[in-house]
RNA sequence: GGAGAUAUGGCUGAGUGGUCGAUAGCGGCGGUCUUGAAAACCGUUAAGCCGAAAGGCUUCGGGGGUUCGAAUCCCUCUGUCUCCGCCA
């Protein structure tokens, strides 16, 4: 959520960027603008009447006090007229305050000023690839066709005991995902990431404070009987762990890394897209969040693409990084990089990690405050990223590295995986 | 799930209807003293909103109510603790 006070002081750079997102609805922008001025006479007004009847009750109180209770009661009756207008006004002013939250969530983050302009992910901008695509070999297989091959993973079994898209992980299928699991862990604490295991499911009031809500509600599974729901990544948790705080600037930055299940309802998707582990309703995810002083935050960002792009290099499969456009960008972010896997088999690029600065869009909703060394209080910055999710990965490491004779395992997770080949 | 207790500022802990945003201690910050530090002493130390400022308003777990006036009384929800039950 933006704050409406810099939108009010910065209404021509705010629409300015807002277009980046290809967002034009400018009267939206002035309708909120209108609403908040007269919120702020309102306010006014009810202040004045309130002070009013605060000085009062302390006159009577005085008066009966001094033995006058007539002159009292006279003033009770007048303070009762008075509440009268008091509740008007506050009523008003409640639904001012409402009308003004409703409207301006649906404005989204504003785009960092260098953000690519366009309006689809043609528009994204590779600013970086590395590794080397593999040649396959004549009778090289696409992943679900290794995975029942190897007997890695059970689709038909997901499918009988809950649903499509939530697989059985079978024998090196299974350890596999333990050892991706374990490994990005032990890298991101390397990196100085707090290692967390947070609840997988979360009330309303942290659905809504990163964004889920209200928007995104078809995309969560819900717990209704309970109010909870199922969260879509850790983001969800790691960030709400902050909510309602005022941390220390000398804290900062805050990093935390936490795997989880996660759950996505993926409403609408088909075809090839949601064919074998290229998207999943569970699946698996290891998160870095990171709650950063705005001085300085663009490089905190730059620090956890390094560590992602670590990742993939030990993990020796080919990637690139893209430069998300305003048009394919989330609707918290200010700015992403997306960074995708070559599967090799497949012939796609497959998105494995958004790593995201979402400046004080979040913290605003959050109300994550940090107080500064004047003593001053202010928005932090928070970015996250994936570190990175699971399935795609798996599905690009069956394909890129499959040889006649197995599956190899990159070095660098073999002393996790405990086996070098699957064959 | 049943019964009882409890919820106050960074922490501990007073406060049962009238200058209470709140006594006190600890912690934090600033200062005096000191070569420096400690101790001692003095001062300061919640957040949000409106306002150029002065200042005003709101907030004592959340919501609602009684009253001219509520941290204080009533209702309700939630959390925590203790006992019982159940249980990985």
């Amino acid at each position: 959520m933006l704050v409406i006070s810099y939108i009010r002081e910065h209404r021509e750079e705010v629409i300015e960027r807002l277009a980046i997102k290809n967002f034009t609805n400018v009267a939206l922008i002035d309708e909120i603008l209108k609403l908040d001025d007269e919120r702020r006479a309102i306010k006014k007004q009810c202040d004045e009447t309130l002070a009013g009847l605060n000085n009062n009750a302390r006159v009577i109180g005085d008066l009966y006090k001094q033995g006058k209770a007539a002159e009292a009661n006279e003033l009770k009756a007048k303070n009762n007229e008075m509440k009268d207008l008091a509740k008007t006004l506050n009523d008003r002013l409640e639904e001012l305050q409402q009308v003004i939250q409703t409207k301006l969530v649906e404005i989204p983050n504003t785009p960092r000023i260098d953000v690519p302009k366009g309006t689809s992910a043609a528009d994204n901008v590779n600013v970086h690839q590395e590794g080397e695509m593999p040649q396959l070999y004549e009778g090289a297989k696409p992943h679900w066709e290794l995975l029942s091959q190897y007997n890695l993973a059970d689709f038909d079994l997901g499918n009988k005991v809950t649903g499509a898209g939530f697989p059985f992980y079978k024998g090196k299928g299974a350890k596999l995902q333990r050892a991706l699991i374990n490994f990005f862990l032990d890298e991101a604490s390397a990196a100085g990431y707090n290692e967390t295991q947070p609840p997988v499911v979360v009330n309303e009031a942290s659905a809504y404070a990163t964004g889920q809500l209200p928007d995104k509600e078809a995309q969560m599974y819900a717990v209704p009987l309970d109010g909870f729901y199922l969260i879509p990544t850790a983001e969800v948790p790691l960030t709400n762990m902050f909510r309602d705080t005022i941390v220390k600037e000398e804290q900062l930055p805050i990093k935390t890394v936490g795997y989880s299940n996660c759950f996505r309802r993926e409403a609408g998707s088909y075809g090839k897209n949601v064919r074998g582990l290229n998207r999943l309703h569970q699946f698996d995810k290891v998160e870095i969040v990171e709650i950063a002083n705005p001085v300085g935050s663009y490089d905190r960002l730059e620090a956890m693409k390094n560590h992602v792009a670590g990742l993939l290099r030990k993990l020796e499969l080919p990637f690139r990084i893209l430069h998300l456009c305003g048009g394919d960008m989330s609707f918290t972010s200010a700015t992403t990089y997306d960074f995708e896997v070559w599967s090799a088999a497949q012939q796609l690029w497959l998105e494995v990690s958004s790593v995201s600065n979402f400046e004080t869009f979040q913290a605003n909703r959050l109300k994550l405050r940090f107080k500064d060394k004047n003593g001053n209080i202010q928005l932090v910055h928070t970015l996250n990223g994936s570190a990175l999710a699971l399935p795609r990965i798996v599905a690009a490491l069956l394909e890129d590295h499959q040889t006649p004779e197995g599956i190899l395992i990159p070095k660098a997770l073999q002393k996790y995986t405990g086996f070098d080949i699957i064959s």
